[in-house]
DNA sequence: ATTCAAACTTGCATTTAGTGCAATCTTTGC
DNA sequence: GCAAAGATTGCACTAAATGCAAGTTTGAAT
């Protein structure tokens, strides 16, 4: 009884936020697992609200239509790197390959159902718009660093186009990557990478 | 009686499929036409089907979901610019402009259009997905060309890349494009085309 | 501790999206 | 003209999605 309840709650540098991440998250990986095994049209709403231990009307406050609790949430880098990145001053490719380097180590253990998750979505209307969806944020990550990096805003023409192309890039190699079984995941980004500058050369 | 009834329908080269895609069309104007003036949520099915003249359930044969409706057909090049492009010897981004002079003309007089629609894609969280699909429409096509004029597999690395990058071009000019009203749709592309091969050139 | 307001969750009712099925009408080939 | 294939429709039904109001939890103030 006496105790010091003082100390349940000693600093929350916010805790509600983290509880709403935490079922956040929960709520991402019920539905992208049921998503995986069963496909899209059998699992409802409901099924994933109560795998997650939620009501469905709360599974709408989180999210706005189904489709959305399979969107990964933002790559998140490492503020080291980050910083690493920002004040880099080698070639972009290069660094930005050092950048994703922890991200797409993670990637590679996961090509299985990652491959999976894009089977499903190509064969799948909805999840094709979702999927297209998820490049769009990645690149508004990397604008926002290259502006950063640059000492321009990020909506300047340079660091929009660079992320755009970058984007594209990752999308491209990602796609190599799970077809074939061979190259890693940097790999194939890094012969992407390279690839540019000479992409239109000659015909 | 006598008449030639084989008159009705001398030669059709599938009447059928025309009737079809008339159809598709009118749902397609119907739809962007009381979205962009209503917004997607006061918007129902039942009223796009009631404007085009068919049955609701006759509109869920033509698209999966509402949103699709939305969804712009192919690029569509006219046949001669294809084969211009296909067998054209100059530099591929140039070549490719001028493929796509004719449709860039004509999004020129819709400049106000599809700045609303853009800006209800931007609010609306299916919209944007459905934006994003759009654009990896159009590097299908641009990968199917540019495979043809290098004589090489649509899904070989090179056309791969070159759609992706160039899809990608083409949906930052056309951001551009939108927010000032300064270029043409064509001079946007031009300049982002025009500033590829130096993009990463020092940092 | 008590209390209070803001944030969060939930149930309920309702509208709309979307699908399967069977009946009808239309086209086309013969 | 007739039969088969194709397209449209109505109907019934499941699931997605939203508004509202009532309940619960939380964080901080006294």
């Amino acid at each position: 009884m006496h105790g010091n309840t003082s100390n349940d709650s000693p600093q929350k540098p916010d805790l509600r936020e983290r509880r709403r991440l935490r079922t956040m998250e929960t709520i991402r990986k019920v539905a992208t697992a049921l998503v995986t095994t069963h496909g899209l049209d059998h699992v409802t709403t409901e099924m994933i609200a109560e795998e997650a231990g939620i009501s469905l009307r709360t599974f709408f406050n989180y999210f706005t239509y189904k489709e959305e609790a399979l969107i990964p949430p933002s790559l998140g880098f490492p503020p080291k790197a980050v910083a690493a990145f920002v004040s880099g001053k080698g070639l972009i490719p290069e660094d930005l390959v050092l950048l994703l380097e922890e991200r797409l180590a993670e990637m590679e253990l996961e090509r299985k159902n990652i491959r999976v998750i894009m089977g499903l979505s190509d064969a799948h209307p909805r999840l094709q718009s979702v999927r297209e969806h998820i490049f769009r944020q990645y690149e508004a990550e990397f604008r926002a660093l290259l502006g950063q990096r640059l000492g321009l805003a990020p909506d300047h023409h340079r660091p929009t186009l660079m992320a755009a192309v970058i984007s594209t890039s990752f999308r491209v190699a990602m796609c190599r990557w799970i077809e074939g079984d061979s190259h890693s995941m940097i790999a194939a980004l890094r012969t992407t990478l390279a690839t540019l500058p000479t992409l239109f050369d000659e015909t």
